[in-house]
DNA sequence: TAAGTTGTTGCATACTTGTACAATAATGCA
DNA sequence: TGCATTATTGTACAAGTATGCAACAACTTA
């Protein structure tokens, strides 16, 4: 069985996740919004979100008839800056 | 094709790298030591610090006929340790 | 109740991944 | 040179993944 810590990468190694979850740092919205700006059948965002949900990175909230999304923790946006930035540096070793 | 932040955490979503990741936080060492550690096989290791130094998580220095790993960057640690902690909590939406 | 909106789930499919084993390569030592 | 140590690579394979389509479910509103 895999790790917690594993799992929550495993979450975040996806392009449409990482799409989805930039969209929610903006600040939350709903689902349907999401499949306005992702260009994936909604099956497959509706996977993405329970499975970002279901590791603890995105909070979901029922509002009428909608589903809201947020993120879940302010650590989340953490992480993705500061795997950003070294995805950006060149990769250089510490002299 | 995948985004530079997606391999990288990609990378990070496997346990024997993680837990390559572990052993090196505690100090460069030796590919041969991370056999003994790891108890899979060496083609196996092998794969993995290839992928790992590819991302640039991990360095790699020719020492005689030994290659000596590290960890490549501060960050990484940084990652490393918010990802733990956000493991542990049990995954509790804010109020 | 009927119709529309919003989201989930079963199924199929193409692709990727983690792993072991065996063969090979590179290096250092006797 | 021959052998031991250290590491990589080809191959195979079981398991897992991302995706779309179609059917279905839950909820809202007319």
């Amino acid at each position: 069985m895999k790790s917690k810590m594993a799992e929550i990468f495993k979450a975040l190694s996806c392009d449409n996740r990482l799409k989805i979850l930039e969209l929610l740092s903006k600040g939350e919205r709903c689902f349907c919004e999401l499949l306005r700006e992702l260009d994936v059948d909604m099956s497959t965002i509706s996977r993405h979100v329970s499975e970002l949900s279901r590791v603890g990175l995105v909070s979901v909230r029922k509002e009428g008839k909608r589903k809201i999304l947020s993120i879940a923790d302010e650590r989340v946006l953490k992480i993705l800056e500061i795997v950003k930035s070294l995805g950006r540096r060149k990769y250089v070793t510490q002299a």
